[in-house]
DNA sequence: CGTCAATAGATTTCCGAAAATCTGTTTGCT
DNA sequence: AGCAAACAGATTTTCGGAAATCTATTGACG
C-alpha cells in the first residue's frame, strides 16, 4: 500500500478506488482540473499513482455526479461550464434548499441548534483566502462553509433530499472556485451567514428561506459576471492568435 | 463483439460498459436482481458475458444512482429496501415533481401538449400485466408509463431538476415492481392518468399538482402495504425454519 | 487541386491473472 | 472447555498488456 500521496487531504484510503474518487472530486471542484479539460489515462495514472482500473471506476461515478462527461471510445473530460448550466443549477438549488430548510426548521431540536452555532463559529474564524495562495479559495474555509450550510438543513430528516442538495452544492462550489480564479473581490460572507443563522435559530421560516434564496442568487450573479468576463478574455485571446480572417 | 445477449432490450451497445450498465439498471429496477442480493463478480461475468472491468465500472455508476451499495473489500449488493427509505423517497419525489410540474405548466407550448397527448394515448393502449408473465409488470407498460410522466414535466426547462426527477422515478419504480411481485390487485391507472393529463392541459396548476401528489401518495400506500406484508411473510418463514429458541 | 481511401500512431476499452483482503475453520495453548 | 492465533478457501481489488477504436497524415486517383 502506497502510504505517500501527493494530496494533503486524501487521508484514509480503504481502497485505491475510494481514494482516487475523493481526490479527483476535490481536484475538479477546486478547478485544479479545469472545466472541459481532457482526462487522459496516462496522465491520470501518473498523477494519482495507480493503474487504470480504479481511476476508470472513479470516473464512472463522477460522471453520475455530473462532474465529468464520457463520450464512447473517446474518453473522459471534466464537465463543461456554461451560463445556462449555471443558471439552471442555481435555480434548482434554491428550490431544493428551500424544501430542505423548511423541513429542517420544523424538526430541528436543541442538538441541531448547537451544531449550527458551532458550525458558524468555526466558519467565522476562517479567512476565505489563504494569503499564501491568493489565486484559490482556502481549503479550510471551503470545508467549513460547506459544513455550515449542511448544518442548516441537517435536521431535515429526508436523506434522499439531503444527498441531492449536497451534490448540487458541490457543483455550485466548482463555479465559485472558477470565479475566484478570475477575479478576487470578495463579499462579506460572515455577515450574511450570521443573519442566516439567526433567522434559522429564531425559527422565522419565511425570513430564513428568503435570506437563503438571496444568498444563492447573490452568488449566482457574482459567478455569472466573472464567467462572462472570463469568456470575453478567452475570445479576445483567440482573436489575437488568429487575427481577422 | 458478442452480438447475442440474453436481454431483449439491451439493443445498441456502443461499448460493453454502456451495455451492461443499461442491462443491470433494468434488472435491478425490475427486481430480477432482488433488493439486498449480493452481486458476486463471477456470477455477473457469467450473466452478462464479459470481464470484470466493465461490470465494475457500471456498478460504480449504479452506486451513485443509489441502486447498489458498495462496502470496501466486501463487494456490491443491490440497494436495500425499507419502509423508511420508501417514505423518504416518495416524500422527496412529491416535492421535486411539484416544482418540475409547475414550471412545465408555465412554459409548455403546443409541442408539449401534443407530446403529452401522444404519450397518454400510447400508455392507454398498454396493459399493465402481460398475461404470459403475470408475476411482473409488462415492460412495455412500464416504459410508456415512465414516458407519460416524463412528458408531463418535459417543458420544465431545468435539465438538472429533470435528471433528479428521473432518478427518483426510477427508484420508486423498483418498489412498484417489488410490490407487484408479492400481490397483484392493480388499480385503475388509466383513469388517474387521464385526469392528470386533462388538468395539465387546462393549465389548472393547483389541481394538477394536487392530482400528481395524490397519485404518488396512492402508490406509496399501496407499495408500503405490500412491503409490510412481504416482511411479515419473510419473518414467519424464518420463524418456521428456526423455531422458537 | 480536391476528395477519398489507406495507413500509422495515439488512446480508450477490455480481459486474464496476480495481489490484497475477508471469512470461516482448525489448531494449539492456558 | 475457552480463547486466540494461524491457516485455507473464497472473493474483491488491482495491474499490465492485448484488442478495439479513434485521429491525423499520407498517398492515390479522378
Amino acid at each position: 500500500m502506497p502510504s505517500s500521496s501527493s494530496s494533503l487531504v486524501a487521508a484514509k484510503a480503504q481502497t485505491l478506488n475510494a481514494s482516487v474518487l475523493t481526490q479527483m472530486r476535490a481536484d475538479i471542484v477546486a478547478c485544479r482540473l479545469m472545466p472541459n479539460e481532457r482526462l487522459r489515462f496516462e496522465t491520470l495514472r501518473e498523477r494519482y499513482g495507480m493503474g487504470t482500473s480504479p481511476i476508470r471506476e472513479a470516473l464512472m461515478r463522477l460522471e453520475a455526479e455530473g462532474l465529468v462527461e464520457l463520450e464512447h471510445n473517446k474518453g473522459f473530460r471534466v464537465a463543461e461550464v456554461s451560463h445556462e448550466n449555471l443558471v439552471d443549477l442555481m435555480r434548482t438549488r434554491i428550490e431544493i434548499e428551500t424544501i430542505a430548510l423548511r423541513w429542517s426548521l420544523e424538526k430541528g431540536g436543541v442538538e441541531w441548534e448547537a451544531d449550527l452555532l458551532s458550525a458558524f463559529h468555526r466558519l467565522s474564524r476562517q479567512t476565505k483566502i489563504d494569503p499564501s495562495k491568493p489565486e484559490a479559495i482556502s481549503e479550510a474555509w471551503s470545508r467549513e462553509h460547506a459544513a455550515f450550510h449542511t448544518a442548516l438543513v441537517a435536521a431535515c430528516g429526508a436523506p434522499t433530499l439531503l444527498t441531492i442538495r449536497a451534490r448540487l452544492f458541490e457543483q455550485a462550489d466548482r463555479y465559485v472556485a472558477l470565479s475566484i480564479m478570475s477575479d478576487a473581490p470578495l463579499r462579506d460572507d460572515v455577515g450574511e451567514h450570521k443573519q442566516l443563522m439567526r433567522a434559522a435559530l429564531s425559527r422565522d421560516v419565511d425570513r430564513t428561506l428568503e435570506l437563503n434564496g438571496a444568498h444563492i442568487t447573490r452568488t449566482l450573479d457574482k459567478v455569472a459576471a466573472s464567467l462572462a468576463a472570463a469568456k470575453r478574455v478567452a475570445q479576445a485571446r483567440a482573436a489575437t492568435r488568429r487575427p481577422a480572417k
